[in-house]
DNA sequence: CCTTATTTTTAACGTTCGTTCAATCTAAAA
DNA sequence: TTTTAGATTGAACGAACGTTAAAAATAAGG
């Protein structure tokens, strides 16, 4: 399922029609699968979507599960940059305590997801589909743990105090909250408004850094 | 969807048998819908899984959709009955306070999903997938909109500093939280044993518990 | 026991699914 | 300009889907 080592070298360039209907289609993609989930969403209506044929799909996407890796991995390494770059330049200005290393894997999440358009949107709510279904676990070892691991071995420097259990179920029910905010907006509110975005991530961060606190300090 | 006011009254009373065998339906769409998701999991599999025909799906549960409600609500009740009275036990001890909140929401959820065999197991899992796909609100205004109701303006009532938008907020955080112990447990590491659960639990208090102080205090 | 409402099976309906294949169109390369 | 790899279309495949209808089996009620 994520193996794609067969692939005959091209002889020659993909021409700027084709690279556009590629794109195309990844759009549309990533927009019904973060609606209706991989099941919900069928390669015809994908195809629809994107104003083109059904095989097309098939020949640039390959079958329907490559097809779903290659969405989710597309903007999986703009995130980790994003939020690796963050932190390294809290560490540069000596900010890497517990709040700047939250704010460095929350931030460019946020601000990509309700700050970059639709597809960004749809990204989020992609990405919880595949955080909740265990069917998608190796996609999230290969695109989303590496960027983990850096972040909870930072946590567990600045909490000596917590053993590796306790920064790895704080770091899932951070990642969990995060998430919630790309599906479960309904529940708190409208919160299309910018200005009510960024009350909202202060928020999440007050709550996760607290919770952090909690768990790394006896008792 | 939900709404169900056309059954003609029966004339015999139901026999054990079909009783049972609605049962057994019930429990492995139970199942299926909790690994699978709804578009995921067929009546086939359904059917196969119980050890009746697939027509006979149909004849207890309805249509898919009115099945899945059907296996949602089954259990919410239950849960509710739980939840509430933890909160009144708390409240008649006057341990009515932030942490006896939480706790009455979070223990009776952890207990069940996780002491009270693989069915249950199933159902928090369930849970996840109706919470996390916007399909399926009105479902979850119908089951359990009323208890978070009951909860929200008890936190609002120990945490006086808190906007509704923050109550809000730190609820469904909250939620996501608990509701990640069942769908993201592999990534915090093996905790199937029971004492395992139990620091968990203490874990995701001890977050909460901080995350909505850290929320409802100022500054 | 007899009647028949209800449960269960068997079979099939029409639709949609993911995928494949051959034909046609487009455009990169020589 | 000519060649032809690659992009795109149109049509079809077999399989699985949710659902329905009519028999057959079962058991409740008289």
């Amino acid at each position: 399922m994520i193996e794609k080592p067969k692939e005959k070298q091209r002889q020659r360039a993909p021409s700027q029609r084709s690279l556009a209907t590629r794109e195309r289609i990844l759009d549309a993609a990533e927009q019904l699968f973060s609606e209706h989930g991989f099941d919900g969403a069928s390669i015809r209506d994908i195809a629809s979507k994107a104003g083109v044929q059904g095989a097309l799909v098939n020949h640039h996407g390959g079958s329907k599960e490559d097809l779903f890796f290659t969405v989710v991995a597309r903007r999986a390494g703009v995130l980790a940059e994003h939020r690796l770059a963050a932190l390294e330049a809290r560490k540069t200005e000596d900010e890497a305590d517990l709040r700047g290393i939250l704010s460095a894997f929350i931030g460019p999440f946020l601000e990509l997801t309700t700050h970059s358009g639709p597809q960004w949107r749809a990204y989020g709510r992609l990405i919880a589909h595949v955080s909740a279904d265990e069917r998608w676990r190796p996609i999230s070892e290969v695109c989303f743990d590496p960027t983990a691991q850096v972040f909870t071995s930072e946590l567990s420097r600045v909490l000596p105090g917590a053993s590796p259990r306790q920064i790895g179920a704080g770091f899932v029910f951070m990642v969990s909250a995060i998430l919630s905010l790309s599906t479960s907006t309904w529940r708190i509110g409208d919160l299309s408004g910018s200005a009510d975005t960024d009350d909202l991530m202060q928020t999440l961060l007050d709550y996760c850094e607290a919770g952090f606190r909690a768990i790394g300090s006896p008792g």
